[in-house]
DNA sequence: TTTCATTAATTGAACGTTCAATAAAAAAAT
DNA sequence: ATTTTTTTATTGAACGTTCAATTAATGAAA
């Protein structure tokens, strides 16, 4: 049962924060939303904060599978390759638009003032970067590499933020475009060509 | 008086947004903060929405009036040199570290749920989208420009996003290197070449 | 019956707002 | 100039509401 239960309040916990926001998502609305009294929220988690965390570790978890997955998929192991992976499953990442998305941006701004919620974004901010530094640095000298790197992982948030803020203009074809033309340009910087031009 | 305090109260407001967060920068912290009475800000707002709603007014003010000085300032009328300032007035910010990015990005994921501020996100978005589509329009075709424009705006903002989220790692400095390294890329695609390359 | 899962009622703290009272400043009258 | 009146600025306490957490009671399963 305890699973169950748990996996139930982390969707709860979403669509709450997807109707209403992090502020008003209390936990009578969340239980409601999983259709349970509000008491077993501290039974599971411990309370409200307890929820709240494991909510944001689900959501990194799904996003880092997806990229995973991705890129075991891969035939092609060249750095563009990898990288265009890494920029198709953090487009993923659940749907940018919708709940998990809104509440990924939640629990953004929440995270400069809550140390737990900071370490776990953190986190996941270093394994991009590393991942991204790593690929580009096949190719590009160090200082590049770092660079594309830190630009790459920027506009990736950036047309994310954009994704959540503004669910109905977005357009997700279009931002995994800007990010591989942005990563192709990097690349094409340096006297490298890519094999097979994106769509 | 009337305008002495609204100034020291929006400070306030920004200043406990920094220091505790959106949800926890209560009327009397506020209050605390601009050395005056929790009842005053509902005298000259009308109340703590009325507060929250002048603050962000002010910080769009700000940003605005940043971007229009740099571009009123430059000799070089190139699409180039406007969107060199258009990049160097949202670094500028009033600090991209510091209270007033904080309290932006709060501002930002507040707004997916309140109107009011909704509408001054949406705003403000598209005077930035305007303003570097039609820059990029005098040299790119239709299409390209709008691409160009969307990706530098997602750039900025997630260079921005970064600074927000951690003021003590931020290179404001190499941020700016980036936005323009992306500018001219996206202007040299298409036959341009830059005058004066960036240090 | 004993244990596990859940609920519903309750508690105390914290919140934003309101309001009557006060203090300070300005204006008017003497 | 001095006093009186009026207006403005501000306070601090009280009110009603809402929240998260806790507790005791209830139901189901083993």
């Amino acid at each position: 049962m305890e699973p169950i239960r748990r996996q139930q309040l982390i969707d709860a916990t979403m669509a709450a924060i997807d109707e209403v926001g992090l502020g008003e998502a209390t936990i009578m609305r969340i239980a409601r939303h999983a259709g349970v009294s509000a008491g077993i929220i501290s039974h599971y988690f411990g309370g409200k904060d307890g929820l709240l965390e494991a909510t944001m570790r689900q959501i990194l978890t799904d996003l880092s599978n997806a990229v995973a997955a991705r890129r075991r998929a891969l035939k092609d192991d060249s750095p563009r390759a990898h990288i265009g992976a890494i920029i198709e499953g953090n487009f993923d990442r659940s749907q940018v638009t919708g709940p998990a998305a809104k509440t990924w941006l939640a629990f953004w701004a929440s995270s400069m003032h809550k140390p737990t919620l900071q370490r776990l974004q953190y986190v996941n901010d270093r394994r991009l970067y590393a991942n991204l530094s790593y690929q580009f640095r096949r190719i590009l000298p160090r200082d590049e590499a770092r660079n594309a790197a830190q630009g790459l992982a920027a506009m990736i948030d950036g047309l994310w933020l954009r994704g959540a803020l503004a669910p109905d203009a977005f357009d997700a074809e279009a931002a995994r475009y800007l990010a591989r033309s942005y990563c192709d340009q990097l690349l094409a910087h340096h006297g490298y060509t890519s094999t097979t031009p994106h769509a």
